[in-house]
DNA sequence: GAGCGCTGTAACATTATCGTCACAAGTTGT
DNA sequence: ACAACTTGTGACGATAATGTTACAGCGCTC
């Protein structure tokens, strides 16, 4: 399923000067990676261990994280993990290298959240290959446009929503949630629908939830006629809407 | 004949009245499967082996497999293979359980054909969650197109209801029996087939019940002279029809 | 490591809707 | 016209769906 929302720092040119970040401990492959980048139009960021690349993700949400397979302390697939399941660094795209060409280690890889795999010894050219991949992968998927709906403005760009003029604050969850329904106005969707698409497919959460959401958003509205906006569709789901 | 309305109902979800296969050698975790999968609307049957597995799908089948890693005889996966490679039996959604979170179990799972996998221990939750995510990727779509009939408008997509451009509010029920009967105009249904149709096949519910949302409808449609859209045909049923 | 914001869930409160009944009203056949 | 039957109608608990509040956990910031 389509998952409209890549929080991360996406332009629409994503596929030159790309911030990249390098996590390899073995100095040669780092620096014979990072030099190929910046002759590609990429931005080089490196890491030498798991912990450092959390940081530095968190820090400054790369384009694209390329990770080793083997690691010092914290194993490549365990980083993919944490970041996966990090709020935050969920959509970050990820490439694994691994060192043999074993299939479980690919398979691992992807299974564990990586998008792609490049199996060492890699040529330059397949490197660039799959990153120009990935990131064009990404990249129609980031709608970070503002959106307008009534007296209701959101910018993903910047993180703002404002109503009638007036900014409010909402949790990230709440700006999703939003953004999602501001980008699909009109229309009834019932609270899995809107679990795969504001919190993402595979996520086990109770349907419920939607609706506490939906109550937050909503007193975060309040100013506005927000009842008369986000309205609930009794036996069907919710829905945004200009009419009565 | 077409059924739109089969147990599902237009616009909630799908998974409920399935009927799901349980291949599991061990006593305890069968039993505990099938408890919840019944308190989840489903109806559980169970194979403690392969080769009874084969002969229960071969001869019922499911909407839905959930198959042990580890069986007696033939393994899971030699299973999955078997189901998969028979012309029958090949769609036939397949959810893999696995002993160990072990990487290569999950990794050769989905490779051989599941369309998921568990690992044990998993939560009530998860199960549900995952069989949801199954039966849904599976589930046909309903047609959401609007629909008009005279001066009716009825849209799915945005669960909306006008009557001469104005618009009108109706209860779920409501909602898909006029959708039924917009969809299937200028023709008799007997109670017991507007039954089926709208509240879904096995339901044990009083005929006349159908008469009461009949007047319900009718009364929502009463600004227009609905008494002639939707007439009576003594002893036979109702009708949506545009003639007089 | 204390404080803070955000999240998911449970528990409780509140409605909207449902299915059924009892009876009224209408229809049919004789 | 009368009985036998079918359908319309309004009311009424029961129930399921949603609104609302409270809370405990978690990650992050300082």
């Amino acid at each position: 399923m389509e998952n409209i929302y890549r929080t991360p720092s996406a332009h629409s040119e994503v596929h030159l000067g790309a911030s990249i970040l390098v996590v390899e401990d073995e100095a040669a492959i780092q620096e014979l990676i990072a030099l190929n980048l910046g002759q590609a139009g990429h931005e080089a960021v490196s890491a030498m261990d798991a912990q450092e690349a959390l940081q530095r993700v968190r820090d400054s949400l790369p384009d694209l994280v390329l990770i080793d397979w083997m690691l010092p302390g914290m194993s490549g697939i365990d980083l993919v993990r944490r970041l996966r399941t990090n709020e935050r660094t969920r959509n970050v795209p990820i490439i694994m290298l691994t060192a043999r060409a074993d299939e479980i280690d690919k398979l691992a890889g992807l299974e564990s959240g990586a998008d792609d795999y490049i199996t060492k010894p890699f040529s330059i050219r397949e490197l660039n290959a799959r990153i120009k991949a990935v990131l064009r992968r990404r990249a129609p998927q980031m709608t970070e446009d503002p959106v307008n709906f009534k007296d209701l403005t959101l910018d993903p760009g910047t993180h703002r929503v404002s109503v009638k003029g007036s900014e409010i604050s909402l949790g990230p969850t709440e700006f999703k949630l939003l953004h999602f329904f501001m980008t699909h106005p009109e229309r009834v969707y019932s609270r899995t629908q809107i679990l795969d698409h504001v919190w993402g497919d595979h996520v086990f959460i109770e349907e419920r939830t939607v609706d506490v959401h939906i109550r937050r958003l909503r007193s975060a509205l309040e100013p506005s006629h927000s009842d008369q906006l986000l309205q609930t569709v009794r036996g069907a789901g919710y829905r945004l809407t200009a009419l009565p």
